[in-house]
DNA sequence: TCAACCATTGTGGGAACCCACAGTTTTGAT
DNA sequence: ATCAAAACTGTGGGTTCCCACAATGGTTGA
């Protein structure tokens, strides 16, 4: 279990208690702002969260925030909240990939519901970046050669080809290989291009 | 070049006549209807299209006739025009993946980049569709037992235990293992599984 | 300076892979 | 009934892979 909070930034404190409530009785761990600054300040790349962020706010505007977010790095779901709806900002943010722009005053239901799929997303999300870490890690502990080898392989070559090309023996090329296997943790060139599936 | 049109659906013929104008001046084919049952009646699965759909006109509705369209499998890329804008409406289609958002009057810089993002947005569509297309039928020449050795060749088996599992000599095997790469065009049990990347 | 890691190579043997040549059986469609 | 494709098997030989055992030389940080 990812411990993700739905981050409520609103400069209506009534506002903010009220979702706080309907969240809380649903299991929903929230963390509370009146204000854009204050919660960005706070914000740092690795957090598990997903925002509940208010249009218009005293200060920074919501899009505003989010746009400050997505410049840095920011990828976790952002639902949008307003009172007065504003075509052109809806389908802005929108477009930028926000999750959703909802018109006070809401359904509860449709705001729980849209909340869920946002904790939903960013599991999802978190799993992903994990993976990505894991993986990440493994590449990082090859050797320069190990992973000059293990590009060879994954483009299909056989061991006699890349000793070729790096013109060195094909004995070497077996040490090289076998501990670029080890070190991904797979036993055949099949996996390794499995595991390594998308990437560079 | 795939020979994207552009279909302009919107029951204003001053509108319809005014995109055209301004698409054609600008080298991209168009194609007018004057409402959205037209359109249906003629649109099939594999057009190459881009959508400009008005929101509200005679007959069905631009949602309506968007819904429709997603029903049926369309994945083209389609742009919502509309008089009125309507919050919930603007956010409604592009949470179901419509590309944007415009509201008339709409600047002629703004609706052109926007369709142009569409005709990328659908190249590069059908691009992967062929591709996809290409490997479908690959995948279709197989013989049944081909395509079960292939998916234990992708699990990075050795050929000596597909053969336990499939309770058939090593050397059978290893027939249909060839069989495989040669109607896949790979040579290498890695090229196969960078080609089925992502798949089933 | 010494341990640790990296890159390299050799030998030798067992396992796996690839393939040409050759053949049987089953199955489905005309 | 007949023909074609699919599935299956064998033999033999060459190629490639994998690995244990063994070793050399370079770099680097403690």
């Amino acid at each position: 279990m990812s411990a993700t909070t739905v981050h409520i930034v609103d400069d209506d404190e009534a506002v903010r208690d009220a979702i706080q409530f309907l969240l809380r009785n649903n299991g929903i761990a929230t963390r509370l702002w009146p204000n854009a600054e204050d919660f960005l300040s706070y914000w740092h790349p690795d957090m598990h969260s997903s925002i509940l962020l208010d249009a218009r706010m005293t200060g920074m505007t919501g899009p505003e925030c989010f746009t400050l977010l997505r410049e840095r790095g920011c990828q976790s779901p952002v639902i949008f909240l307003t009172g007065h709806g504003d075509v052109p900002m809806a389908v802005e943010v929108l477009r930028q990939g926000a999750m959703h722009f909802l018109e006070k005053p809401f359904d509860r239901e449709t705001l729980l519901r849209t909340v869920r799929e946002a904790l939903e997303q960013e599991a999802h999300r978190i799993e992903q970046l994990q993976a990505q870490a894991l993986l990440n890690h493994c590449l990082a502990s090859l050797s320069p050669r190990e992973l000059e080898v293990m590009e060879k392989i994954l483009d299909g070559k056989q061991n006699k080809v890349i000793a070729d090309e790096l013109l060195i023996t094909v004995r070497t090329v077996e040490v090289h290989r076998a501990s670029v296997f080890e070190k991904m943790g797979v036993r055949s060139a099949v996996e390794l291009a499995r595991r390594t599936a998308g990437q560079k």
